[in-house]
DNA sequence: TAAATTTTTCAAAGCGCTTTGGATATTGCT
DNA sequence: AGCAATATCCAAAGCGCTTTGAAAAATTTA
């Protein structure tokens, strides 16, 4: 009967029609456990995200990621086993995968520059592919991405065109690959129109609120504040809303905000969010 | 061997050590699909979250309780299998997962007032606990679940204690159990006040920035705007800053602004994100 | 119509574990 | 020392499927 249900076989197409036809009827879907052990497959992918102690924040961009991976893996009739590890033992926890063989691959979020899981996961013979990519490994990987340097280096591009000559860099944690290439992006449009670049006008860390409100609070505090920002998650630019807000300043008018990452699905459709504006 | 690594049984404990010490050696662990099969148990507790066709959000509530179940599960060595499903075959999904038998069990997620999920699961003997409760339900069920009326009560007392009497309340989707709790608190405080209810001061739909932004200024629009929000998101609160912004007020101020879930992992310790002010 | 092919069916083996239960080894008691 | 009682070990069965391969049936060819 496995023959029949799963397609293709020397079955005759009579006898097919009965046996689904049976299965139909008594809502018979073949044993996930049985099937599994039989062909050896576990038909799932994991989706491991590291959660650092000090923040244990789950980023929004990786729920988004995440669910549109599991949608799609339903419809190949995959699951997707969802981990939470602690960043330090994120290997034991692939390690521990890979011996078990509770999944047919997994997907690596948030690769650093200089990333070691992808050399780790290499080792371990698993099948995964990179969300992002790492800049500084030589060795082999597959990988989706977008392309950070190209819309940072257009956003600050835009800015300049637009007449601002401060223009200040709220990213992600410093060595994240997304957020190094960013800056480069922000760099190489600096130097395009010959802006000199200072350290001060780039703040990292978590892509939080309250991270952006803290550092958007830093930039506009300097001697010579920026006029415009560019935020490297919406969540930021809220934080730079609430602190344009503290010193009375307005949005659009006062200083100029670009976000990235502005299309969260319960952020969506807000066609005016912290937009741009000159 | 099985005996000696799932710890009590009549193995000697000198062998034990020995057999311990093997598998410690070449990273041992057993196989999880044979052990599923054998033991009759898939160690997975299932997590569907329903997506409307409309919005396709991801409630990032969800992702933070998700999260957290994931690294609690892992303390157990049980896995979470996290599937997206349009709302519509929500219970295609959980006969297909039951019939299959790829979970042990299921957590039903935001549950309507009369939620149908319940009675469809103990129909199909899949056990489950849900994440909120179901007021007009008749059947049995576990649950875990804050307590919304007595949260709302309060929020809206502490205003009211505060001098307004124009309040507004900017909820979540009508029909499903948290928001109608909420409404309920709101209401009683109002009542226990002798402030009259209008129920143009209640809004329902997704919670979402935008619209926690179009919701926002349409109480600000009214007639006699009220003087204090109260929200039941906070990225609903996020919009509802924005649209501050436009009327030009000033958030604690102009507006009070309370809001509920504010602890989402990416705007922790967010200390006065949009806190509540006299 | 009988023999040679080809198609379809069906029973048996195997996936890598856990569980069972009989066989063997230990220990205790008289 | 001799037998019962207890502790330990090990081979075999079974979990519910897929896959294999031989047997049976249907078709074709001579």
């Amino acid at each position: 009967m496995s023959r029949a249900l799963n397609g293709f076989s020397e079955v005759s197409e009579k006898t097919r029609q009965v046996v689904l036809e049976a299965a139909a009827k008594h809502n018979y879907k073949p044993n996930t456990r049985a099937r599994r052990l039989a062909t050896g497959k576990s038909m799932t992918i994991g989706h491991l995200v590291s959660v650092s102690k000090e923040y244990e924040l789950v980023n929004p961009i990786f729920a988004d990621f995440i669910a549109g991976a599991s949608a799609r893996y339903a419809q190949s009739g995959y699951d997707l086993l969802l981990s939470l590890v602690p960043d330090e033992d994120e290997f034991t926890s692939y390690k521990e995968l890979a011996a078990r063989s509770a999944v047919d691959g997994v997907v690596v979020h948030a690769p650093r520059v200089d990333e070691q899981r992808i050399a780790q996961l290499n080792s371990l013979n698993l099948p995964f592919v990179v969300h992002g990519r790492s800049s500084n490994t030589l060795e082999k990987y597959n990988w989706v991405d977008v392309n950070n340097e190209r819309s940072f280096f257009r956003a600050t591009q835009l800015l300049i065109e637009l007449g601002h000559t401060s223009i200040g860099l709220i990213n992600g944690v410093a060595g994240v690959d997304f957020a190094v290439r960013r800056t480069q992006g922000y760099l190489r449009a600096l130097k395009e129109h010959n802006i000199e670049r200072a350290d001060a006008y780039v703040t990292h860390s978590e892509m939080t609120e309250p991270n952006g409100y803290k550092n958007a609070l830093a930039l506009l505090d300097l001697p010579n504040p920026p006029t415009a920002l560019i935020a490297s998650s919406i969540i930021m630019a809220n934080g730079i809303r609430r602190a344009l807000d503290d010193r009375d300043l307005k949005l659009g008018r006062d200083v100029s905000v670009i976000t990235h990452d502005d299309d969260l699905s319960y952020f969506r459709d807000a066609a005016a969010v912290p937009v741009y504006t000159a």
